[in-house]
RNA sequence: GCCGGAGUGGCGGAAUCGGCAGACGCACAGGUUUCAAAAACCUGCGCCCUCACGGGCGUGCGGGUUCAAGUCCCGCCUCCGGCACCA
């Protein structure tokens, strides 16, 4: 034994071709006005949604969705496209800053070794960035637009202060965020936590609420994904209806409705216990039962106040109102007026019209505190026994029904019976305006976006307080940057730790006058709302974004990421976009094209009879089957998430370590389809590796005195036409598969064909083994990239282009096709494939004479090129 | 409760427009090679009956449409995700 074996060894191809691609710059992308910019290439922006890097690095599920972009990415570049794919650094954020308590630490310093560790292990990882445009939201190049941007929004009247809840644990002393505090607790101690309000900034999302609502529609995003932003929108038709307040003159209760057609059954009104004109109906009577209501609905979460409070609760204030339907002195017209958290402050007005009879909440509360149930409704379906207790005001119908004869106005002007719901609907709203009573309305869900925290480690905003108000920081004087502090723990009061920055905080305005800096700062959303823009023109000193960029590369044509980010992430960018382009800065009104959410990368965790997951350390597994290391109890296998808890969570690292990043990213889009959640199987791991070593086979010899590629791929040859057709449909399916984002079928098209060239491995050409090297260039570039160079290919495979499909070598000249008898398969024929229909009916009734012998044939189905079937009695 | 998505061999999954269910990979079994092991290569592998030939059953469950259903329709069950007193 002489010298070593050339077997595949990623480690040593892989960081070679890192570093010469790095080297000479492959996967820059160009603007236009960049030297060798080439109008004529059609442009693809493909984008992931860019990491918080995290201490604990990256994770197996980070790359899951990267490879599929790097893959669309190099497809499209060997495609003829200009590509722009990018990456960057959510770098701002919560736990860059509790670790940074815990450690005192600054979390410039942790973020940026966060920062470190990612980009490793990122670039380990083959992926065809362009890492000249990284971007960290948290660099002051960076977040001088985010407070720019912000300007704009200010300008815009979009950005306004307010005094908004939020979550005060005296314990702590500190804010928290609403995940931190569980039941009123929070999460860290477990100590009792208000809301109090507190002087915020917040973002007039609202005012584009219809827009972002309409826009959804002709984007490529899921159905599901559109559904969730749609209801987080939340829109309803119906009216706003005033009702006067009994011995208030002038005093009149606004309550928002989806359905006015049912004013003739308003039993009473409820207020939100926080609506501000409760304490003006209150009647001294009540006044102390209607305040300690209040103060026990303040110390609830909005959680508390729906999910767990399924029982309804309330007061009544002691105030009667008027409902405009009635005459004056008509008792049916005189509604109480009650108080009852089941009314939710911050929609509609914060006020109802409760109608029992329509309304299953309305019907609970009645119920409850026996109110009165007025009937509506004369039903007449199938059901007599529910018909009669609805007309009858014992149950409640919320469906469309047809209105008893009563609903109507003493005097005639409206009269219900016989209309449809949405003809008494608008006859309803249109008698209401005719009297000044109430309008058409359109509420949304949505609420505007509160965008300030409490915190050290986020955007200041560029804002100044005189006494004559808020003053903007000028442009040119931006970015307004973070002070240096050694302690920025929380302080005892509700207010960030910036406050005790006196010497940033105590500051002078344009006019020298002194000022205080806002000491909120923005919310972790801030800097991820616009980066997709930067990315376009990253290194800009004079603006955000230059237009002729962001021209030129939006939309984003591919953005993948989790579901995590369906509402949140999403919308803020929707409209930070649209903000801009109304401002004339970006011409899209839509960022993200087409979206597509990466499933879950799951592990697999054991379980005890009790349902206990048993940490891996203490699991021996054997074969099929898993046993209590200690104990011997035999345990279930599950899948769920990876979890340090469980011992689960598998690092990335240790499989490049051990098989290289080439069968990381294989494995990776093998596992399953990318939208789907799917377990982690490290006995699977070496399945695609067996695949990179077949394909490295194919070309190179295992001794290296047979030379680096083996003696037959030396000499021209001509192309073996078996060989020649399995490539060209591998090479069809491949690109029909990316296109579809379906790239385990593609993988497993790829290894067809390399297991029918291993059985014919000597009539391979090194055409052939080229292309399949261009196929293969996506999926795994290092060992592509070796064996391209190994082949003696023309310059770098990261730039050559797709290989071309002859669409005469997809067809077969023979077709195997099944016989079927009543649908069965009984045999089957092989027959050429232009064979006409009586041929192929000839050469099936003779295959399959003895299963039709004695039988009379009815019917006789052919479909070409698949099957043929046979209907006998 | 409401809205999505899914349920296919021992496991991950394939079947793109109603046309041969189980591609490809894993695991498992047998074989070749080897002093031996690993690796590699070859073969088999849904379940049941059968020495075999062959046959029956089979895509969560129950019905239906069709020459033909994993795929379409109706009714359920289970799991996952989202929303949840939004008037």
């Amino acid at each position: 034994m002489a010298e070593a074996k050339q077997t595949y060894d990623p480690a040593t191809i892989e960081p070679k071709w890192q570093a010469f691609w790095r080297e000479h710059d492959v996967f820059r992308a160009r603007n236009p006005g960049d030297p060798d910019f080439d109008p004529r290439q059609p442009k693809f922006y493909a984008l992931d949604m860019f990491p918080y890097p995290s201490a604990a690095g990256l994770h197996v599920g980070h790359p899951e969705g990267y490879t599929a972009t790097d893959i669309v990415s190099r497809w499209k570049r060997a495609k003829g496209c200009n590509v722009l794919h990018p990456m960057g650094w959510d770098a701002f954020g919560l736990p860059a800053e509790q670790y940074a308590i815990q450690t005192n630490t600054h979390p410039a310093r942790t973020t940026a070794a966060n920062i470190a560790t990612f980009r490793r292990q990122l670039q380990r990882l083959g992926f065809s960035y362009d890492w000249s445009r990284e971007i960290s939201t948290a660099d002051p190049k960076y977040f001088r637009w985010t407070q720019w941007i912000w300007k704009r929004l200010y300008e815009r009247g979009l950005a306004y202060e307010s005094n908004a809840p939020v979550w005060w644990c005296e314990a702590l002393g500190t804010v928290l965020a609403n995940d931190e505090v569980v039941n009123g607790r929070s999460e860290r101690g477990d100590h009792a936590c208000e809301r109090r309000p507190l002087r915020q900034w917040l973002l007039r999302i609202t005012d584009y609420a219809e827009r972002l609502l309409a826009d959804l529609e002709p984007l490529e995003w899921s159905e599901s994904l559109k559904t969730m932003q749609r209801e987080w929108i939340g829109k309803s038709e119906g009216a706003e209806i005033d009702f006067d307040v009994l011995g208030h003159a002038g005093t009149r209760l606004r309550a928002f409705t989806t359905r006015p057609d049912t004013l003739f059954g308003a039993s009473f009104l409820v207020l939100a216990p926080e609506h501000p004109l409760v304490a003006e109906v209150t009647t001294a009577a009540r006044r102390a039962a209607v305040e300690a209501y209040q103060k026990a609905a303040a110390a609830k979460s909005e959680l508390e106040r729906t999910d767990l409070a399924k029982d309804k609760t309330g007061v009544w204030t002691g105030a009667m109102a008027h409902n405009p339907l009635f005459a004056a002195d008509d008792p049916r017209g005189r509604i109480p007026v009650w108080i009852a958290d089941y009314v939710i402050v911050t929609y509609g007005t914060g006020a109802i019209m409760a109608v029992p009879a329509g309304d299953e909440r309305d019907f609970a509360f009645a119920r409850k505190f026996g109110l009165p149930i007025p009937a509506i409704f004369a039903p007449a379906t199938s059901d007599a026994e529910a018909d009669a207790a609805v007309a009858r005001g014992e149950r409640c119908c919320t469906a469309e029904a047809p209105y008893a004869a009563h609903c109507r106005t003493a005097d005639g002007t409206l009269a219900l019976a016989g209309r449809s719901l949405a003809d008494a609907k608008r006859a309803t709203i249109a008698w209401l305006e005719a009297r000044g009573r109430g309008a058409a309305k359109v509420t949304y869900r949505l609420r505007d976006w509160l965008f300030s925290r409490q915190r050290y480690w986020g955007e200041p905003f560029p804002v100044l307080h005189t006494a004559d108000g808020v003053d903007l920081v000028p442009d040119d004087q931006l970015p307004v940057e973070l002070p240096v502090m050694d302690d920025f723990r929380p302080g005892g009061t509700p207010e960030s730790p910036l406050v005790r920055a006196r010497e940033w905080v105590e500051t002078l305005d344009a006019r020298g006058r002194p000022a205080q800096r806002e000491v909120n700062t923005m919310p972790g959303a801030a800097g991820s709302s616009w980066y997709f823009l930067r990315f376009c023109d990253p290194h800009n000193e004079r603006e955000f974004c230059s237009r002729a960029a962001s021209d030129y590369w939006l939309p984003v044509d591919l953005y993948v990421g989790g579901t995590e980010h369906a509402v949140g992430h999403l919308l803020y960018s929707r409209f930070w976009t649209k903000v801009l382009h109304d401002d004339g800065r970006v011409g899209v009104v839509e960022p993200f094209r087409k979206l597509y959410n990466q499933g879950m990368i799951q592990a697999f965790a054991y379980r005890d009879a009790r349902g206990a997951i048993v940490p891996m350390a203490a699991v021996k597994e054997d074969g099929d089957t898993a046993v209590h290391a200690t104990t011997g109890e035999p345990l279930e296998r599950i899948v769920t998430k990876m979890s340090k808890r469980y011992g689960n969570v598998v690092n990335p690292d240790q499989v490049v370590d051990e098989y290289g990043a080439d069968t990381l990213r294989l494995y990776e889009m093998y596992m399953g389809p990318l939208a789907d959640s799917k377990p982690w199987n490290p006995k699977d791991v070496p399945g695609v590796h067996r695949f990179l070593q077949r394909s490295w086979r194919l070309a190179v010899p295992e001794f290296p005195e047979h030379g680096p590629i083996h003696a037959w791929l030396r000499a021209d040859r001509a192309d073996e036409p078996a060989l020649e057709r399995a490539l060209h449909r591998t090479i069809h399916k491949v690109d029909g598969d990316i296109e579809r984002l379906a790239f385990n079928t593609a993988i497993a098209a790829m290894m067809i064909f390399v297991n029918e060239a291993t059985k014919a491995m000597e009539r391979l050409s090194r055409s052939q083994l080229l292309r399949f090297s261009q196929l293969l260039q996506p999926f795994a570039p290092h060992l592509a990239e070796e064996l391209w160079a190994r082949l003696g290919g023309e310059g770098l495979l990261a730039r050559a282009p797709w290989p071309a499909v002859d669409a005469k070598l997809l067809v077969d000249d023979e077709v195997e096709l099944a016989v079927q008898v009543l649908g069965k398969v009984r045999t089957r024929i092989t027959v050429p494939a232009d064979a006409a229909q009586d041929v192929v009916l000839a050469a099936a009734r003779r295959a399959a004479a003895a299963w039709l012998d004695g039988k009379t044939i009815q019917k006789e189905i052919v479909v070409p090129k698949k099957l043929v079937n046979f209907v006998v009695r």
